[in-house]
DNA sequence: AGCACGCCGACT
DNA sequence: GTCGGCGTGCTC
């Protein structure tokens, strides 16, 4: 017999698979790459899973030792799965353990398969029926629910009893027992009917329609370029009914389910029997539940954020990504992956469609579609009577600013308010104020940690550093020429909001960032109260723009442009293009036409220009333009490596090590920039720098990378360092 | 990542 | 004498 050797993916930050012998006595038959194993690991045992089987290992029978236990007979991991998970691995340059554990969800880590639960729907039988009211009456709660239950055609599950106001638990098991309520599961198999009966396509939306369900080849990378209210869902709808009606399966990902309530309620309501759902606020039980019916086909649909991409599909037939430019598509610490590039890897994998839709793709997407790579779908009408709003540029040079509101921006919303209309005024900081300086002799509160600026938290008489978090204590005079003259520079959200309770003390306002809406239901809060209509204003960050419609706003204000012109970051204009164009589509009322006040220093602005004609398709190309005319390639030939440690001098000497790697592997396509210190630290006293790798070409950038990552496994300075390599960066500072 | 091994300073 | 500091190395 010949032996063999099990190749296991172990959770560990080491960046190789792990043979081990099989449990002794038994059968090579009895394996199958996909199945987890018990091993024991160094000093202890971890769940690993079978990634391959072979006849070779480089090791000695000194060093091999036998797995412990086999978990799943059959594999949980089907082969392309395994693929798609090495690849991601490789790509990201992430240990193919850690990555194999992150697909799994966590309840799936150890121990074995849990069981698919069905819900169960409960009805009258016959004998319940028929039993006497005298008889039933002797136990009233009992009775009650047969009263309920005669009402009802259909079994039901329990959200039929949860509104009952007593313990309805056991008298139903009672009832159970007595045969009088039988139990029925749902219907797995039962496929959602999913079309309205009064749906008419328009005419962008039948071509595209046609484009994704005529497409000769398997897979295609389809943009859906649809602008707010042109219809995309009821694409998405149609597909979807496509797939299921050939017995596929669908895989739905949205950016955060939380911030598209709408869109994640139409599919429930329109979707409903057979959706499985998957994101980060379900409990562990309920995620290991929708993964095992996606994996074993009783799920037609799953619907999830960024984590489900790696989700095994039994019969997967098209994927759908919703707001393809979202950024919380990527994944920012630990394993960098973006779910959007590897969801269209999983759909070129399996050869199936994969469509994106955005109203402001991004401009990496946009790039695909100029090489070829993505096949672009337009959809230029608004299907509804929703009127675009119009955008105005308020030219701040010269003018008396009252905490950075511009005259004609206070006018225009006591204009609003006197019509009791709702304002959104967009202001880019959180916090009081970005600054803190000292009017004696010019000394700004910076933080200790990471010398980026503190932002001054007024109601807790604190300073924060919004890179790495620390806090620290307001003070009263300056540390540098001890007089009492500091004063806040700038406005965040927090002053903002006072300013204005000042200006108009009888109108609700309500702030919206991260600090006002970490309780849970807060953001729900203002939501609903928005909904009840009344003059009231709102301020927020970018979170604001996210998701939600707002039809009684009928002002928008953006407090300070530049600071999306003018950014350090070379994504934050594009960000900003976003963010208007959103809002653009999400305020304004039906039949009245909202405005969008923009307030600038430089209203001559070139991209500010294009902006306000609403034309994001010019603004994307000029961005694009502008970038190889610069000698720049685009977003994604770029990569970013990440180094930090508590001592600077460990970082400096293995940066020069980096340096010397890069001129020993001497890939004239790639070239260094850096290294550049960086604000961003994510733990105290810990110092980060960033290098940045540019390439001409797509595949040397890969390969590039694959060299790089080789020699710093083999550096000393490496040890003393945490570094990460990000290939698709969003951010420089 | 954990976890042990190992080699130097301040303590009953 | 030894308790414990964290540098270094390893996990099939």
């Amino acid at each position: 017999m010949q032996p063999f050797y099990l190749k296991i993916a172990i959770d560990t930050p080491v960046n190789r698979l792990f043979d081990y012998l099989p449990i002794k006595q038994t059968e090579r038959q009895s394996y199958a790459p996909g199945q987890r194993v018990i091993a024991v690991f160094g000093r202890t045992q971890k769940t690993g899973i079978i990634v391959d089987i072979t006849n070779r290992t480089e090791l000695s029978a000194k060093q091999l030792k036998p797995v412990k236990e086999r978990l799943d007979n059959e594999p949980i991991l089907s082969s392309d799965d395994i693929k798609l998970l090495t690849w991601a691995a490789h790509y990201y340059h992430q240990p193919i353990g850690e990555v194999f554990a992150q697909a799994l969800p966590k309840k799936l880590r150890s121990g074995a398969l849990p069981e698919e639960s069905f819900e169960k729907l409960y009805s009258l039988s016959p004998a319940g029926k028929d039993v006497e009211n005298s008889v039933i009456q002797r136990a009233p709660r009992q009775a009650a629910l047969r009263q309920l239950m005669t009402t009802q055609t259909n079994p039901n599950n329990e959200s039929l009893f949860t509104e009952l106001e007593w313990d309805w638990k056991t008298p139903l098991k009672n009832m159970i027992e007595k045969g009088w309520v039988s139990i029925t599961q749902s219907d797995a198999e039962q496929a959602a009917d999913i079309i309205p009966p009064d749906f008419q396509p328009n005419k962008a939306q039948q071509t595209a329609i046609d484009a994704v369900l005529k497409n000769p080849k398997g897979f295609n990378a389809f943009l859906l370029d649809g602008v707010t209210g042109s219809g995309k869902t009821e694409v998405y709808l149609q597909l979807i009914n496509h797939a299921l009606s050939l017995g596929k399966q669908v895989m739905v990902l949205l950016p955060e389910i939380n911030l598209t309530p709408q869109l994640a309620q139409r599919f429930r309501q329109r979707l409903a029997t057979t959706m499985a759902i998957y994101h980060s606020s379900l409990s562990d039980t309920q995620r290991a539940q929708s993964w095992i019916k996606c994996r074993s086909g009783s799920a037609h649909i799953l619907l999830g954020t960024r984590s489900s991409v790696f989700t095994p599909m039994k019969n997967l037939g098209l994927i759908i990504l919703d707001e393809e430019h979202d950024t919380s598509f990527k994944q920012q610490e630990g394993f960098r992956y973006s779910a959007r590039d590897v969801a269209v890897m999983r759909a070129r994998n399996m050869d199936i469609p994969i469509v994106m839709g955005s109203a402001t793709p991004s401009l990496e997407s946009l790039y695909n579609v100029q090489q070829s790579r993505f096949h672009r779908l337009s959809l230029p009408e608004r299907t509804g009577q929703a009127k675009a709003p119009t955008f105005r540029i308020i030219d701040c040079r010269n003018q008396t600013l009252n905490n950075q509101l511009s005259p004609a921006l206070i006018k225009a919303i006591d204009v609003c308010i006197a019509r009791d209309e709702q304002i959104i005024l967009f202001v880019n900081r959180r916090g009081f104020a970005p600054v803190l300086m000292c009017h004696g002799c010019g000394w700004i509160a910076q933080c200790k940690r990471c010398d980026s600026k503190l932002v001054i938290h007024q109601k807790l008489r604190q300073l924060k550093c919004h890179h790495c978090g620390a806090e620290h204590q307001q003070p009263t005079h300056c540390p540098s020429c001890q007089q009492a003259e500091l004063f806040p520079l700038g406005s965040g959200t927090q002053r903002i909001e006072d300013a204005l309770r000042t200006m108009y003390p009888n109108v609700p306002i309500s702030r919206i960032d991260r600090d006002s809406t970490r309780r849970k239901d807060a953001m729900q809060t203002v939501i609903d109260k928005v909904h009840e209509g009344g003059a009231q204003i709102l301020v927020g960050t970018q979170m604001l723009a996210k998701g939600h419609h707002f039809p009684n706003v009928t002002l928008v204000g953006i407090v300070d442009m530049d600071a999306g012109l003018f950014s350090i970051d070379y994504r934050s204009s594009e960000r900003m293009a976003q963010l208007l164009i959103q809002v653009a589509g999400r305020a304004g009322r039906e039949n009245k036409a909202g405005k969008v006040l923009i307030q600038t220093y430089h209203p001559e602005h070139p991209l500010l220009q294009t902006l306000i004609q609403q034309d994001y398709a010019t603004f994307a190309k000029d961005a694009l333009d502008e970038r190889q005319q610069a000698g720049l390639p685009p977003y994604h030939h770029q990569a970013l490596l990440r180094v930090n440690a508590v001592d600077e001098s460990a970082i400096m000497r293995f940066l020069n090590d980096v340096k010397s790697a890069h001129t020993h592997i001497n890939n004239p396509r790639v070239s260094l920039l850096g290294p550049v210190p960086s604000p961003m630290l994510k733990r105290a006293g810990r110092l980060r720098y960033q290098v940045l790798f540019q390439t001409s070409e797509r595949k040397s950038r890969h390969q590039y990378l694959q060299h790089l990552t080789h020699h710093i496994g083999s550096m000393k300075s490496a040890r003393k360092v945490r570094w990460s390599i990000d290939v698709d960066p969003t951010d420089l500072y």
